[in-house]
RNA sequence: GCCCGGGUGGCGGAACCGGUAAACGCUGCGGACUUAAAAUCCGCUGGGAGCAAUCCCUUGAGGGUUCGAGUCCCUCCCCGGGCACCA
């Protein structure tokens, strides 16, 4: 009678085998090659879902594989604890954001363990402890010195009900989600970090990013926006200065019909002080949140404001509008329109009936008329002046020469990439170490007076920031004059403590350093898994911070994450799972039923990891199924007694397949996992390999060495999917020793060896039949085998052959 | 609106560099075992024609390149992610 599969017993057994032995904690191991494999980590919002299981398998078979290439692995795991989630809890629950923080850390924590994730729980970090962000404080005040920080107005959306400032995910459909009020756009003071400063490297470094998918890099690329344009002068007479706009396309300056300024820009504000009705527009325009999908997608309006600018080559008249689709804070606040040959100033002339000039001819010598299609493609210039006939590169070059030489422009590479906001207007975050004095302004808070520790003890109203009606918070000294001060009450971005926690994770018990020297042995990241919903900024601020820490001598290298995977997300019923939506699948109920094993194996299986996966209970049940089988397979065998050694001279034929899928498979399976990522198709492998041995009913010496040999490798590779599993099959096979220090398989060549193979014959291009060839054969050889076959010559008699195509070990074609 | 992905049987997916479309699994149907149920095992399972051999059709839609296209190119449709204060 064999023991039936037990998963909860058997995931207990391994679990406190590798807890009793600190299988996972690593030290520094100069000699050995380093592995360092990371998740991003979670914020800690209640329990886990599945979207966190299946990026926490992904990079835990990731991790056991290359354990078991001989590597010296690092996986860590910690919490993106500071953020608004926690602060909902405290208004809608009265519990602080503190403790219920930590609770939810406690009962995580424990979920992970269960599910026999590889981590090394001595390096945890949480976030919003004081010995962790004190470092980014500290951090910030060397970007001060550095003058990579800066304080500056910036928009954020204003609840006029609540008098608060709301997050993005907090406006819906324009208003307030607990006033129901119209949110405004409003400007306040804010800390800034100078991304900017680093956008030329932060793109070129992109070229040399292998690991890395391409379809980030481009997001990346385009995020950061690097343009060469010129800017240059508009006279406006009658006003103090000139109109100074940004263009890409200065070779299309003779088209300009128009301007447009921003609706708070001087020149609309002014103009609304005399007319009401470019008051009420100006007004209107204050209207909206502070979206970018919001702004590009918003119907375009606009109104002159009676003003007119002056061609800077014709001298003409230029009227000047106040417009919704130009924003002050980006660029210059003032566009020039060139209705011919941009979409959205053809679209804004037609609808206000505004003239439009060609003054690009394509350069194949088509005949266009912009006045029906917009034309926006480089070309030749027309009615240009003396610039008539140059192409755009050079058009560009005598536009830009003219205005330089005139002092009236410049060339100018331009980002599409903004400085990041940090100061956010919450509680629960890192508060930022200023402190504002009458004297001596902003201060940075002095390296001894570090960390500024968050009052953990706090009320919520609902409304604002706690902090800012705690005098015991903010009334502080001037740390340059010690006059009385008020401290900043605004906290970090939650972006910041995640930009750099990855080099943390080295050295969490560093004391008197942000990162010390065993952050050289482990960094940079070996393997980053992550959600692609990071693509850009988590990961693009995490690329700055990197080269920030390195300016400051913290860490040598400039990239942090080597190799990149990002995962898709989980669906049920073709939506993400979300509790808004109510199609939550709790992995803890299916933990308990059917172990870690079943649940890891489904995640594996069910996708390819960059994929979004959906949800199937039913597919859950199927992978608990094969474990089943697979348990099986293995004590049927050991039931028998034990296994010899194979000897592969003397195997009959049925032997030498088992044997030759044996190793075909773990060829398969090694770069399946090693190189492709792709567990899916590794994990149908083994089970095409395992129904293979239940196929398999030979008891002799020679057909049990052969079965043995198949088994144990299935056992090998399956051991960084489901690991509890394969740690008893592992013993059951006999074998002493523990299952995760054992190497990963090698195939043997020799055994794949085969004298005849199937060649497909096409017609035509269409598949007619079949043919076995000796494995050398030659290209005639096989032509001609191939045309001896009765279907194909059904299809070649009474026909020329015109061509054949011969295509090694995989088919013919013959065209007739 | 802009940027990045994706669309293949009843379902999840496979097909990696342009070379057998549907591996593996699920579901369903039929059968075995059982007093019965569960579990397990065996067979079939893209559509159509045919007794059969075999043939025709099929990878969101339409066009193109090629001996050959799910894969490459162009146009379009639909779904998802991101758009700077969700994390």
């Amino acid at each position: 009678m064999i023991a039936a599969y037990d998963p909860a017993a058997i995931e207990r057994t391994a679990r406190e085998q590798w807890e009793s032995a600190r299988c996972f904690e690593v030290d520094e191991a100069p000699g050995k090659e380093k592995f360092y494999c990371l998740t991003m980590f979670p914020y800690p919002s209640g329990k886990l879902h599945m979207g966190h299981v299946r990026v926490f398998t992904i990079s835990d078979v990731i991790a056991r594989y290359q354990r078991m290439q001989g590597r010296h692995v690092l996986q860590p795991m910690g919490w993106d604890a500071f953020g608004m989630p926690a602060e909902n809890a405290a208004i809608q629950r009265g519990i602080p954001p503190a403790k219920w923080t930590y609770d939810n850390i406690a009962y995580m924590r424990g979920q992970l363990q269960r599910m026999g994730y590889a981590y090394d729980w001595s390096r945890e970090v949480t976030t919003c402890r004081p010995e962790y962000y004190r470092w980014e404080q500290w951090l910030f005040t060397r970007m001060f010195r550095k003058g990579l920080v800066y304080r500056r107005n910036a928009v954020v959306n204003w609840d006029p009900v609540d008098q608060t400032v709301l997050a993005n995910e907090q406006v819906i459909d324009g208003r307030g989600w607990r006033s129901d009020a119209l949110v405004e756009r409003r400007e306040i003071p804010q800390w800034f970090m100078k991304i900017t400063a680093y956008a030329e490297e932060l793109l070129g470094e992109l070229d040399a990013m292998p690991g890395w998918p391409e379809s980030v890099k481009t997001m990346q690329r385009n995020w950061i926006g690097r343009s060469e344009g010129v800017e240059l002068e508009f006279p406006v007479p009658g006003e103090a200065g000139p109109l100074t706009v940004y263009t890409t396309r200065p070779d299309t300056l003779f088209g300009v019909t128009y301007m447009a300024v921003a609706a708070e820009h001087p020149l609309a504000l002014k103009a609304a002080e005399s007319d009401p009705a470019i008051a009420a527009f100006v007004a209107a325009c204050r209207l909206t949140d502070a979206t970018e999908a919001t702004f590009e997608t918003m119907e375009k309006k606009g109104l002159p404001l009676g003003i007119d600018a002056t061609h800077p080559l014709t001298g003409e008249p230029v009227p000047v509008w106040a417009a919704n689709f130009v924003l002050m804070s980006y660029g210059t606040g003032a566009i020039m329109a060139v209705p011919g040959h941009d979409a959205r100033d053809w679209e804004f002339a037609k609808k206000h009936g505004l003239p439009i000039r060609q003054v690009i001819a394509p350069a194949d010598g088509s005949r266009i008329d912009v006045n029906d299609t917009v034309y926006t493609e480089p070309g030749v210039l027309v009615n240009s002046g003396r610039f008539d006939g140059l192409d755009f590169t050079a058009a560009f070059a005598a536009l830009a020469d003219h205005f330089e030489s005139a002092g009236t422009g410049r060339r100018k590479i331009n980002y599409r990439l903004r400085d990041w906001g940090v100061s956010r207007q919450r509680y629960w975050g890192a508060p930022i170490p200023i402190v504002y004095c009458g004297e001596c302004g902003a201060v940075p808070v002095p390296e001894d007076q570090l960390p500024v520790v968050l009052p953990e003890e706090v009320e919520f109203t609902g409304v604002g920031s706690p902090l800012k009606d705690m005098p015991a918070f903010y009334e502080t000294t001037c740390p340059a004059c010690g006059r009385a001060a008020r401290r900043e009450t605004d906290t970090f971005d939650t972006f910041v403590e995640s930009s750099w926690y990855f080099a943390r994770y080295a050295c969490p018990d560093s004391h008197d350093a942000m990162l010390d020297d065993r952050v050289h042995y482990w960094m940079p990241v070996d393997q980053y898994t992550g959600g692609v919903e990071h693509a850009i900024l988590h990961l693009l601020y995490s690329r700055f911070f990197q080269r920030v820490m390195r300016d400051e001598g913290l860490v040598r290298e400039s990239e942090p994450f080597t190799n990149l995977l990002t995962q898709g997300m989980v669906l049920k019923d073709g939506a993400k799972m979300s509790k808004a939506k109510g199609n939550t699948v709790d992995p803890q109920e299916l933990i308990d039923r059917y172990g870690a094993d079943t649940v890891r194996l489904f995640m594996m299986f069910a996708a390819p990891p960059e994929q979004a996966l959906e949800w199937s209970d039913e597919g859950v049940q199927g992978s608990f199924r094969f474990l089943k089988r697979f348990w099986a397979a293995v004590q049927e065998h050991v039931a028998g007694g034990p296994a010899g050694r194979v000897e592969a001279g003397a195997l009959d034929e049925p032997q030498k397949q088992l044997r030759r899928k044996t190793h075909q498979t773990i060829e398969k399976i090694s770069d399946d996992i090693g190189r492709r990522h792709a567990f899916n198709t590794a994990v149908a492998a083994a089970m095409e390999l395992i129904n293979a041995v239940t196929r398999f009913d030979d008891a002799s010496p020679a057909g049990r060495a052969v079965r043995h040999e198949a088994l144990e490798a299935v056992v090998l590779m399956l051991s960084p999917i489901v690991p509890h599993i394969c740690d008893a099959l592992w013993r059951a096979l006999g074998r002493a020793g523990a299952l995760i220090d054992q190497p990963w398989p090698d195939f043997d060549p020799a055994a794949l060896a085969q004298d005849t193979i199937e060649l497909v014959v096409q017609v035509n291009g269409k598949l007619r039949g079949r043919v076995a060839v000796a494995a050398e054969a030659d290209k005639d050889t096989v032509i001609e085998q191939a045309l001896s076959d009765p279907n194909v010559q059904r299809f070649v008699a009474g026909k020329s052959i015109r061509k054949t195509i011969v295509v090694p070990g995989r088919l013919v074609n013959i065209v007739v």
